[in-house]
RNA sequence: GGGCGGUUAGCUCAGUUGGUUAGAGCGCUACCUUGACACGGUAGAGGUCACAGGUUCGAAUCCUGUAUCGCCCACCA
């Protein structure tokens, strides 16, 4: 025998206790997954792992989709690659930021300067927060996330992930700024971002702009209002809206141009009711003659429609939602009158709801309101972390072009999405959808304190009015700054705010602007060109698909615009897990199943197991069911590997050469089919196929071929017990690899009891191997024998007798009775049957008679 | 209103370019304490493949339509 690697190490018991704990710590140690960075790009697999948020709690379904990945991680280790795959913390914007805030009883106010000595209180009091620089705040950020992220970091290990822990970012940390900032500079430089004074979606609570990818549509109850205007001769015409308050914001009123009813007004003029306000009547193929009363009314804004309206219609502007959500003090142009200033006073600094009230009361005293309002329901935006609807409110953003505004843009992104290759593949429909449907570029600041600041600053002029048109720009080597801590080239700390000095930028960057960076942050773009060089552009991005439209997209979007290139080859888009309310599990079981209570109950491979279970873009149940069969099969795997090894003894080693036994060679051969089929499974990233072969081949392994061996196996005499040995050892060492990137901790822990090193270091196994083992081996000998062994069993199955019972006699017939003949003595000894007959015929399925002895019947 | 995906056994899901009697596991039932495994083993029952048409010698599979579930998008007066 050769490749003797060690004497066998094989537990008298073996368990899945504590194993999680002793492979942690020895992979640790061993550093079996860290990135060979000496190695060259084609023997890189880099992987652009999707960075959780800190600030909430993992989910089962992080745990799903992590899992995902780390097979293929696995597959492509064994596979020889040098795998990088970091991991990243997503700390950056509003949740991280309330959670500090509550945590420490702070809040951001970027006009306090730096301190650096700032303690939090020892007592957060949350309603006197105090209020700190920009810079602390980031600091107590820091300093809170390091927290979360051990916490992170260990449930990860636990779950068997084979990251390189030495390689991980924080989506706020300094190179994560240097980064966005150079991104955002590289951008501004090439025309590709830019600062605009628009209308803009926005939310009052947290009084910030939000982009088209933020929005979500939530059915609201509302009302129909129809209103009066007045025509110059004295009549009048009624149009409807959801929007009664907005009436001192209307700037025109709107028909479609074939709607005969209006001909004759377009080109006109009306004027408001109450407010009085002479606005003009245009027609507009937007305007839907089915709607309300046909004619609408444009205000300054009431949704984008109106946008759209009072952009080609060049219509007048009068603002009345201020960016806290109530109405200004001063009233718009053209609300002249004693009265309709009386009437605007009323509204004044009262929310939208409460001027909705107002609004009609006054339409009521004028005569002007039509009958009652018509309750209805209907979709309006929100902020997705919002609860109020959205205003539109028109203010100074930066934005970068997506192909929203830019035909050519959008064909070059759309053959970027072409350029992909997606798993599933139909996921890319969603990204071409998302890409034709944009209807504007991409806002990136936001008006918020925590996040990447924007690394501009603005000369102010004699009037202390910031010049806008002439920013003040860092050097790249300067990165990353703090315009709000920072002073500017040129410029002191004491010229801050002052006229002829300067003013810092306050927006910061929306997320995705920095998490559109993760290839580039992770590979060390600008920072170490020597690590950029062999990972970028990655191979993999693994995400949820309800992420296509911000996360890929703006990845994509950055990477064709600052290299050219996709971000990475291949996207992996992995499904949901229903809720399990919907199973109603978390009912029955009275409370909320956590992962690490799954890890602890099942063990963390069974976990790995459902997860594996489920498909790229396939939504999975969280099922229980699963988990305990993953369980099982871990615990099967233990045994047969035991048994098997236990048998061939201290001469544990697989010579391929002495497998002779047609049945043993038949088995090697079904497993160089299964070996390559999960092969081209994995390369196809297809992990559940190869997880259900191999998984398949396993069971069939241990409850026919295990069974139908076991006696010659312990012949120490024959050839023919040599070849049993010799095979199941054979197997062995395929169905180690085989699991090993779906069962990490079983397969390195059958691997330990007799061989040295980590199975997660070893070649993935090649089907020509097996092949050649094989030699003449044929899956049907192997596929004949178990039916014969399973017809046994079923006759003593039927006649409640034990396995053990003895058999009189087996006649088999049929066309495969030739095949299932070669392996007679161990179908005998597996059934213990006294006697065996084979007829061969052409014509007939297998068919077997099994004659028990009389005294059973 | 448009799009994408799903609908197969009580449950969770396979079903590879259309090809005999549709598969697996869980659960259920019966039996077996067999020497790797009682955290086990063996066997069994259980399906009009959502529905209606169509193409075909033949359809779970292809086409058309419908229903239903989930998600995405939409200019929501």
């Amino acid at each position: 025998m050769t490749n003797r690697s060690r004497s066998l190490r094989v537990p008298d018991k073996p368990s899945l206790d504590g194993i999680e704990a002793k492979w942690v710590d020895v992979w640790d140690e061993s550093g079996v997954y860290h990135f060979d960075r000496t190695a060259p790009r084609e023997r890189v697999f880099s992987i652009d792992t999707p960075p959780p948020t800190v600030s909430g709690s993992l989910h089962i379904g992080h745990v799903f989709s992590y899992t995902h990945t780390d097979t293929v991680a696995r597959f492509q280790r064994m596979r020889g690659k040098s795998v990088f795959y970091p991991m990243g913390w997503d700390d950056n914007g509003l949740p991280t930021e309330r959670r500090v805030q509550n945590y420490y009883g702070v809040r951001c106010d970027p006009s306090v300067a730096y301190d650096p000595d700032f303690a939090p209180p020892a007592k957060p009091d949350p309603k006197r927060q105090v209020p700190i620089s920009r810079r602390n705040f980031i600091e107590l950020c820091d300093r809170l996330t390091a927290e979360d992220e051990k916490v992170f970091e260990s449930i990860w290990r636990r779950l068997g992930l084979s990251v390189d822990w030495r390689h991980t970012y924080a989506t706020i940390d300094g190179n994560s700024r240097a980064a966005a900032q150079r991104a955002f500079l590289r951008n501004l430089a090439r025309g590709e971002a830019y600062m605009a004074e628009a209308p803009t979606l926005w939310d009052v609570t947290f009084r910030t702009a939000v982009a088209q990818a933020e929005l979500e549509d939530r059915e609201r109850p509302s009302a129909y209002h129809k209103i009066s205007f007045h025509r110059p001769d004295g009549g009048t015409v009624e149009i409807e809206t959801t929007r009664p308050e907005l009436l001192p914001a209307c700037v025109a009123l709107v028909a479609h141009p074939d709607d005969h009813r209006y001909a004759d007004l377009v080109g006109t003029t009306v004027r408001t009711p109450v407010f009085g306000v002479e606005v003009p009547v245009r027609a507009h193929r937007l305007a839907d003659p089915d709607k309300g009363s046909g004619i609408a009314m444009i205000c300054t804004f009431g949704d984008t429609t109106d946008v759209t309206w009072w952009r080609e219609l060049q219509l007048a502007t009068r603002p009345i939602v201020g960016w806290d959500g109530r109405i200004v003090a001063d009233p718009p142009a053209g609300i002249d009158s004693a009265e309709a200033r009386d009437a605007y006073a009323r509204l004044a600094g009262a929310t939208v709801h409460t001027a909705r009230e107002r609004v009609v009361e006054l339409l009521r005293a004028s005569g002007d309101l039509i009958g009652d309002p018509k309750p209805i329901t209907h979709p309006v935006k929100f902020y997705e972390k919002g609860d109020k609807p959205l205003e539109i409110v028109t203010t100074r953003q930066w934005y970068i072009r997506n192909g929203g505004r830019d035909a050519a843009v959008r064909d070059a992104l759309l053959a970027r999405g072409a350029e992909l290759d997606w798993h599933p593949a139909h996921m890319r429909s969603r990204y071409d959808h998302w890409v034709e449907g944009l209807n504007g570029d991409w806002l990136i600041s936001r008006q918020r304190f925590f996040g990447v600041p924007f690394p501009v600053w603005y000369p102010l002029d004699d009037d202390g009015n910031p010049r806008y048109d002439e920013p003040l720009l860092p050097d790249e080597a300067a990165l990353p700054v703090d315009p709000s801590s920072d002073a500017p080239a040129g410029y002191t700390e004491d010229q801050r705010g002052r006229p002829g000095g300067f003013t810092g930028d306050p927006d910061v960057m929306d997320t995705w602007a920095t998490s559109s960076l993760s290839p580039q942050i992770a590979g060390g773009w600008e920072r170490d060109d020597d690590l950029f060089r062999r990972v970028f552009p990655m191979d993999l991005r693994p995400q949820g698909q309800d992420i296509i439209r911000t996360w890929l997209f703006a990845t994509v979007v950055r990477a064709h615009f600052e290299h050219g290139s996709l971000p990475w080859r291949t996207a992996a888009i992995s499904g949901w897990i229903l809720d399990p309310d919907r199973k109603k599990m978390s009912k029955s079981k009275g409370n909320v199943v956590t992962p690490i209570d799954l890890l602890e109950r099942y063990s963390s491979d069974a976990i790995r197991y459902w997860a594996a279970s489920g498909r790229l873009g396939t939504d999975t149940a969280l099922d229980e069911g699963q988990m305990k069969v993953g369980r099982r099969l871990s615990i099967k795997i233990l045994n047969a590997s035991k048994f098997a090894l236990s048998v061939a003894g201290e001469a544990a080693a697989a010579d391929p050469a002495a497998v002779t036994e047609p049945l043993d060679r038949a088995m090697l051969a079904a497993l160089a089919d299964v070996v390559e089929d999960a092969t081209a499974a994995f390369e196809n990233y297809d992990h559940t196929r190869a997880l259900e072969h191999t998984e398949r081949f396993f069971w069939e392994f241990c409850d026919d071929y295990l069974e139908l061996v076991k006696a010659r196996a312990y012949d120490e005499e024959s050839p023919a017990g040599a070849s049993a040995r010799a095979a199941l050892l054979v197997a062995l060492s395929a169905l180690h690899r085989l699991f090993a990137p779906f069962l990490p901790f079983v397969a390195d822990e059958v691997w330990s009891w007799w061989r040295d090193g980590s199975v997660h270091a070893e070649p993935w196994p090649d089907a020509a191997e097996f092949r050649a083992a094989a030699q003449d081996g044929e899956p049907a000998v192997l596929a004949a024998t178990s039916e014969v062994l399973r017809a046994v069993r079923k006759a003593k199955s039927e006649a409640k007798l034990s396995m053990r019972a003895e058999v009189e006699r087996v006649v088999v017939r049929g066309k495969n009775a030739g095949s299932a003949r070669v392996a007679a003595d161990d179908i005998a000894a597996a059934g213990r049957a006294a006697a065996l007959e084979f007829e061969a015929a052409d014509d007939t399925d297998l068919r077997v008679e099994v004659t028990l002895p009389a005294a059973a019947e």
